[in-house]
RNA sequence: GGAGGCGUAGCUCAGCUGGAUAGAGCAUUGCCCUUCUAAGGCAACGGUCAUAGGUUCGAAUCCUAUCGCCUUCACCA
């Protein structure tokens, strides 16, 4: 039982016996550290049910506690603030309970539990990633492991916006202008050639609008009417009636795409368990539509388009399916998400990784599926998160306008190897282990400035300002992780010590009691970082952890006391915090290094 | 115009369901490596929590209005 269900318990039992009043719940928080105490109960809620001058009532049940609770040694009172003392001894016997779980905070899927599905990542296949996807990304990654780490079974998924206009545009300007180039002949990554073509498209599209403009046409008619565009829209004709060429013209190139996406991802270090492509889903939402418009949550317009209205929540009417009847991207998403729960029936809610420009299709995608009926519908979460800006404003693939995910991954490695030629602590290493380390050091960096900050917050990224390695960052945990290796490598204590019971009568330095009371926290965390969907909840906590050690190591002799209770005790402890910064650091999706 | 989000130190961000004198990092200025990794530690400086009201024992946090920035409201995805 956690110290503060413990206190609950008494603290209620207080008042009753002493007021003979009923307390609904105790207020907890952390005692400040200008004052005496561990734990600080709030007495201003109480007034409700006992009448009377705080810092009396506060007394009186501080005495109490120390009284009746065998771990409440002392307690102050300020104002209406009760601050209690713990023992030593409950400290100590909280860590001798958890000194050799390796997963302290993890809790195992249990079998009742309904699996749940994150999707992320999910870009269309005309372009590379840039630093907006990398946000997805991570967050999504992240999120998932969050919530595999809270008890549940979670499925890592996208959906691949491999059909339609842009992917078209790609396609007509490579046959135009492409001389059969292939990703071999050019050395370039598949995404990276297809991208190219993609901005080719533009160029010649913004040309023609201007020689139509010239011609005495307007701007909007010359938009429509530029024959480049007429020709990609006759393509993406051509593919939705299966014409061969086009469709194996369409084959390769979202394979050159696919194969240089793979590699970014594995760059990143994300993966999925499983694809879903729009191409083979968009016609899938069609039949539910039908079955909607039989039980009258849709309606046919005079014009054969399908409509739901839901006016009476407050929004409007939304489309879910052209005159013509091919589908719009709602039509897709319905036929997509009761897919998934077909294909997984553990499966008992969805997160839906994506920018919070989609607020407005994802609350309409919510709605229309709890109408349809489907019970899972309630569990639906969109992980809307905010666009990563650049000064000059939104990152355009079009105007070049973006940070390559690719090239910012090497960068951060450069600048990860610069300062660590500079420092020069690698003796020994070989150079693969070098360039290992620097990717990841590079990457806890990137990962850590992205993940550290609230998702719904959008993030203004300056490339001319490079992402810091000092500070709060993800350098600084994993500096700090190595630096404990490095005390467990000199340490030169027998495995059987190393998970020897500690004695309750060893009287704890206020730092390591600072550290037990943050390793204390690290499953609440793990709770909430899941209920909330929210990486930064982990990434603040592991930055506090550090902190602490870090100002235990520099005030506290490990190796170097005199004592060897003492001594073994503090390598314990030390082992515990860089077994919960690697743990931390894993829902993050950040390496933790030997050396660094 | 309807809907939604954001606004905290020069900069980047914390601040849980309302609680004590609003916290970190960067930058600036001092210290601390003959002792376990200085990508570190200790300290100083820095604030009208956008603004104005309200709710109450108590508001950065909840409510209302105003201002500023962003998103969205397509037979696009």
């Amino acid at each position: 039982m956690s110290l503060q269900a413990i206190l609950s318990n008494h603290v209620q039992q207080a008042v009753k016996t002493i007021f003979s009043a009923d307390l609904q719940t105790v207020e907890f928080q952390a005692t400040r550290k200008e004052f005496a105490g561990d734990i600080t109960i709030v007495v201003f809620p109480m007034l409700r049910v006992v009448k009377g001058n705080p810092v009396q009532i506060g007394n009186t049940i501080g005495q109490y506690l120390v009284d009746n609770v065998e771990d409440v040694t002392g307690f102050n009172v300020v104002k209406g603030f009760l601050n209690i003392e713990i023992s030593d001894a409950f400290y100590i016997n909280f860590f001798n309970a958890i000194k050799t779980n390796k997963t302290f905070g993890f809790v195992t899927p249990q079998e009742d539990e309904k699996a749940v599905m994150v999707e992320y990542s999910s870009p269309n296949t005309n372009k590379p990633l840039h630093l907006g996807h990398i946000r997805n990304n991570l967050l999504g990654y992240s999120v998932a492991e969050i919530i595999k780490a809270s008890g549940k079974t979670v499925y890592k998924t996208q959906i691949i916006n491999d059909r339609g206009i842009h992917i078209c545009k790609s396609m007509l300007a490579w046959k135009r202008f492409g001389n059969e180039e292939t990703p071999e002949s050019t050395g370039l990554k598949g995404d990276k050639l297809v991208g190219n073509y993609y901005v080719k498209f533009d160029q010649e599209y913004k040309k023609e609008i201007e020689a139509l403009v010239a011609e005495g046409k307007t701007v909007e008619e010359a938009k429509k009417e530029a024959p480049i565009l007429v020709e990609a829209q006759n393509m993406l004709l051509k593919w939705e009636a299966g014409d061969e060429e086009t469709v194996a013209l369409w084959e390769t190139m979202n394979q050159w795409v696919y194969s240089g996406f793979d590699i970014t991802y594995k760059n990143l270090g994300v993966d999925f368990d499983c694809l879903y492509y729009e191409s083979k889903t968009y016609l899938l939402g069609k039949e539910f539509i039908d079955q909607g418009l039989k039980t009258g949550v849709f309606i046919k317009k005079e014009d054969g388009s399908v409509w739901c209205d839901l006016t009476s929540d407050g929004l409007d009417e939304k489309i879910v399916l052209r005159s013509d009847g091919t589908a719009v991207y709602m039509t897709q998403d319905i036929g997509t998400a009761i897919q998934r729960i077909k294909d997984y029936p553990d499966v008992g809610g969805m997160v839906y990784t994506v920018g919070n420009e989609q607020d407005y299709h994802f609350k309409v995608l919510f709605l229309i599926l709890k109408k349809l009926g489907f019970d899972w519908a309630k569990s639906l979460h969109h992980l809307s998160y905010g666009m990563v800006d650049l000064p000059s404003g939104k990152m355009k693939s079009r105007e070049g306008t973006v940070v390559d995910a690719d090239e910012l991954i090497i960068e951060m490695a450069d600048t990860a190897k610069d300062i660590s030629e500079e420092l020069g602590k690698l003796d020994g290493y070989t150079d693969a282990e070098k360039a290992d380390l620097y990717k990841t050091i590079g990457l806890g960096a990137l990962k850590y400035y992205i993940l550290k900050v609230d998702p719904k917050k959008r993030i203004l990224f300056d490339p001319k300002e490079s992402i810091d390695f000092q500070g709060n960052t993800g350098p600084f945990i994993q500096y700090t992780y190595a630096r404990i290796q490095s005390i467990l490598r000199k340490a030169d204590i027998e495995e059987a010590e190393l998970s020897s019971k500690t004695d309750k009568s060893i009287v704890l330095h206020e730092k390591e009691k600072a550290l037990l009371k943050q390793v204390q926290l690290f499953p609440e965390v793990i709770q909430n970082a899941a209920k909330q969907h929210s990486p930064a909840l982990i990434a603040n906590y592991v930055y506090d952890l550090v902190k602490f050690y870090n100002s235990f190591f520099q005030n506290v002799q490990i190796l170097g006391t005199g004592n060897e209770t003492e001594k073994i005790f503090r390598v314990q402890l030390s082992q515990l915090v860089s077994n919960t910064i690697k743990n931390a650091l894993g829902l993050l999706g950040i390496d933790a290094p030997q050396r660094m």
